[in-house]
DNA sequence: CTAAAATATACCAATTATAAACCAATTTTA
DNA sequence: TAAAATTGGTTTATAATTGGTATATTTTAG
C-alpha cells in the first residue's frame, strides 16, 4: 500500500498516522518507518513528519526513541466518551434492550402520581405532533429518560442520559430520517401507551414485555432500513 | 464526496459548517481547510467564509489562529461522574440487575474460544485466591467486565467499566469488608462457574438466570449487612 | 433607486513548511 | 570489536501558506 497521498500540514499527517494506528495497520510496539521515509511517503518535509510524531507522542500513541525509531504504543482499549459516540445503531438497541425492560420493572415499583402525569403529558404531545419527526424524536428521548428518572436510581438515570446524549446528535439524524416514518410513529405511540398502561396498572413484567416489544420494533425498522440502504 | 454545493450567504455557510462539525465530519482539534480552500468548496467569496467562521468562533465551535488555520474546538463531552460516584450500593445492584443478565445473553451469541479461555483463567484465579478478599474483588470486577467485553458492544462495555470504576472507590471497601466473607466467596465462585458453564453451553436464558441468581445473592448479603449495621 | 450583502483583488503580518547541514545515539555490518 | 550506516534531535535560512485588513465593484433585496 503506497502512500503518495497529498496531505499537507502536520495536523493532517498526524491525523492520518493516528488513523492508521487505530485501524490496526501497525502492531503494538511495532516500529514505524523512519522520519525520512515517512517524509517521502507523505510528500512533505521531515520537519512536518517530526511535528506530527511529537504530537502523537503527546497523545501517547507513539514513543520516539532517539537513534532507534518511533514505536507504536497502543496502551489499551480505553473507551472514553469519544469512542462510544461512534457506536453503531444496533449496539445502541442492544444496550437499550439490556437496560430499559428492567427500568420498566423498577419504574412500576417507584412511580408516583406525578411521574405518571408527566409521562401522560409527554405521550399526548407525541401523539399530537403529526409529521414533525424531529419533535417526535425529542419527545421520545424525553419519555425514555423520564422512565429512568422514575426509578430514582442515579446510576440508571445517568447511564440513560449519557446514552441518549449520543443519540441526540451525529449521523443519527439521517438514521431517524430513514426509520421514522408516519406508520412507525403511530406504532411507537401505541407501544409507548402500552408501556405506560402497564406501569400505571403496576404490572412489572407486563411493562418490561411491552418495552421489549417496543425495542423489537425499533430494531426491526433499523435492520430493514439498513438492508434497504445496502441493496 | 465533493462539496460544490450551492450555498449562498454567510449564515447558510456557517450553518453548513456547523452541521458538518456536529455531524462528526471533523475530529476534535482538527484543522479544517483554509479560508481560501473553503471559498472554492462553497463557491463563494473568502469574505463570506470569513464571516461564517467568525460567527462559529463566537459560538465556540472553532478557534481561528492567525497564520495557522481554523481548528475545530468541539468541547470534550465531560462525563460528569459526580452524580453517580456517591450512588448507594443498592442502586448499583439494581443497575447491574438491569445490565448483566442481558449481557450474558449477548455474550452467549458472541463468545469466542479466546473469551472463554480468559474467563476460565479468571475463575481459576478467583477460586484459588483463598482469603485475599481484595484480590477476589479485583478479579470479580475483571470477570464482569470481561463478560461485557465479550458482547463487543462498545456502549455496554463503556457502561460496565464506568459502573465498576465507581465500585473501586474507597467507601466500597468498607462494604466489601462487611459482605465478602469466605462463605460468600465460595458461593460467588459457584455462581460465577454456573454463569460460565451456561455461556460455554450456549444457553442464553440459563446464563441470564444464573446471573440473576448471582446478583440476588449479592443483594441479599448487602441488605443483611446493612440491617445488621443499623440494628 | 437605494442600501445591504457578496464578490474580487491586493497587501500585510504571523505561522508553517521546506531544505540543507550537522550532531548524538542506536543499529547494522564487516 | 570497530567501522559504517541509520535514526532521531537540532539549527538555519528561505519559501509557501494562512488569517487579518482594506478597497472597489458587482449583485441582491427591499
Amino acid at each position: 500500500m503506497k502512500h503518495d497521498e497529498k496531505i499537507n500540514g502536520a495536523p493532517e499527517v498526524a491525523a492520518e498516522i493516528k488513523r492508521q494506528i487505530l485501524a490496526g495497520t501497525y502492531a503494538n510496539q511495532e516500529r514505524l518507518a523512519s522520519e525520512r521515509k515517512l517524509s517521502e511517503q507523505f510528500s512533505c518535509a521531515r520537519g512536518t513528519i517530526r511535528q506530527a510524531l511529537i504530537q502523537l507522542e503527546k497523545q501517547g500513541l507513539v514513543q520516539i526513541k532517539p537513534g532507534s525509531g518511533s514505536y507504536v504504543t497502543r496502551p489499551e482499549k480505553t473507551l472514553d466518551m469519544s469512542e462510544i459516540d461512534q457506536a453503531r445503531p444496533l449496539e445502541l438497541i442492544d444496550a437499550r434492550f439490556a437496560l430499559e425492560p428492567h427500568i420498566c420493572r423498577l419504574a412500576v415499583l417507584q412511580a408516583t402520581g406525578r411521574d405518571l402525569d408527566k409521562a401522560d403529558a409527554l405521550l399526548r404531545e407525541m401523539e399530537a405532533c403529526g409529521s414533525d419527526m424531529e419533535k417526535f424524536a425529542t419527545l421520545d428521548t424525553a419519555f425514555h429518560v423520564l422512565l429512568a428518572e422514575t426509578t430514582e436510581n442515579s446510576i440508571l438515570i445517568w447511564v440513560v442520559r449519557q446514552i441518549n446524549s449520543v443519540r441526540a446528535q451525529k449521523q443519527w439524524e439521517r438514521m431517524r430520517a430513514l426509520t421514522l416514518t408516519p406508520p412507525m410513529v403511530a406504532q411507537y405511540n401505541l407501544q409507548h401507551r402500552a408501556i405506560f398502561d402497564a406501569i400505571s396498572a403496576r404490572h412489572p413484567e407486563q411493562a418490561a414485555e411491552a418495552m421489549k416489544r417496543h425495542l423489537d420494533a425499533a430494531r426491526s425498522s433499523l435492520t430493514q432500513a439498513v438492508s434497504d440502504g445496502t441493496s
